[in-house]
This record gives structure tokens, sequence and C-alpha cells, in this order.
DNA sequence: CACTAGATTTTCT
DNA sequence: GAAAATCTAGTGG
């Protein structure tokens, strides 16, 4: 767990990004690991939020029929294809969308998806944004999770792993907690795609997506 | 509670 | 032109 004070105002904002190696590695891999891992949001001085996250997906390429890259790279896919530790966020439905991470190891493209997180602070700016009764709902799907933060399409490609408006640093799992893995939700491809065991999420926690 | 329809626009075939 | 790594509000039990 972040070992964080209470107000957004008195954390110690000098976090250290998770380094560029930590994403370097098979996307299912990443995927799991990231579990526990915290996002880092600064709008400005005054509007900071950091959240937990809880659940995850991980896409490959080429052998991936579920994954955006596997027909090769495109306008949109591009971040995939480039070097770990970059933000992908993109547009989907109509109106939301999905925040990404490039990982992968250097010889094949690779992102993943973040699906769900639990909000450890700057809860009020989150709200701001989502109107809704039961803070569970604030960040709990790929969409709801994109939109309590501010990310959208002006973050693409950014880099995460240095300080600026968006950044994951170091974070684990209590002793209570279990991670449990199964089939992506809603993705394309073929029966092998579809039932491949590459989402990860906390066990029991109220912040995993239905 | 379970289930369904509708929103709305980018992306790639 | 169809589908999309989704969400919400609405219906009915």
């Amino acid at each position: 767990m972040l070992n964080v004070p209470e107000t957004c105002n008195s954390v110690k904002w000098e976090l250290d990004p998770l380094p560029r190696e930590f994403y370097a590695r098979l996307p299912e891999v990443v995927a799991r690991d990231i579990i526990g891992k915290h996002i880092v949001r600064v709008l400005n001085d005054e509007r900071r939020m950091i959240a937990r996250i809880v659940e995850a997906e991980g896409y490959r390429g080429q052998e991936d029929p579920a994954s955006h890259a596997f027909r090769g790279p495109t306008a949109r896919n591009y971040p995939m294809f480039g070097p770990p530790g970059h933000a992908y966020v993109y547009f989907i439905y109509g109106m939301h969308w999905m925040f990404n991470i490039s990982a992968h190891p250097p010889e094949m493209p690779g992102a993943i998806l973040i699906r769900a997180a639990e909000p450890v602070l700057g809860t009020e700016w989150m709200a701001e944004r989502r109107k809704v009764s039961r803070s569970v709902e604030l960040t709990n799907g790929p969409a709801k999770l994109a939109q309590a933060l501010e990310i959208d399409g002006t973050l693409n490609g950014l880099d995460l792993c240095q300080r600026g408006p968006l950044f994951l640093v170091d974070g684990s799992l209590t002793a209570a907690e279990e991670v449990m893995s199964g089939p992506r939700i809603r993705v394309p491809g073929d029966a092998v795609a579809r039932h491949r065991p590459w989402r990860f999420w906390i066990k029991d926690n109220p912040y995993v997506s239905r």
C-alpha cells in the first residue's frame, strides 16, 4: 500500500515513477504485476489524484486476435508498437476513453488496459466529473476510471516513466488480498483469444468492474 | 435483482 | 458501412 497522508496538500509529491523495465515484459506478466500499483494524476497544484489499480488486462500483437495490434500498426494503435511505459488512450463507442499503457518486450507490440481502480486521494476531484451516488461507481470500469481521472486523447503517447500530468508509482497488495485471473471482458477474436486468462483482478474488491 | 436498448463517433474493412 | 477492450437508464420480476 502507498503510505500517504489523508489530505491532498500534505502528500509528498516527489514520488518515483515505475521504471521503464517494469513495462518491458510480456503484457500478461505486466498486467498481473500492475495490480496494486498507483496511478498519479496531476491536473494542477490544487487538484491531484491517486487511484490504486485493482483490475487490468494484457493484450499482445500478432498472435492475439483480441488485440488492436493484431493486424499491424495503424494511426490509432501506434503506441502499442512504441517503447513500453507510454500511455495508449483511445476513444470508443462514440463517447468513452480507454486508458492503456504500452507494455511488451522489444520484439513484440502490447499494452495493458487499466479496467478499474480504487480512489486513494483526491476523491472530490473525481466526483466533479462522475455524478454518481455511490463512491464505488467512481472508478469501477475502464471508461469510468478515465472520466474520473480526466484521462483523454490529449494524454495519448505520454511517457509514464517520468513525473508529469500522469504517471504510475509503486504499490503492493495487503496480506489479505488475492489476485485472480480469467478471460478478458468483451473482446473479439477466436475462441482461443477469448479464453486466454489475461485479465487480473483483486478478489472481492468492490471496485472491480462487473 | 436481471436484462435490454440507446447513446454517439472513430476506426478500419 | 459495420463494429467497437462501454455505460446508463429503463423495464419487468
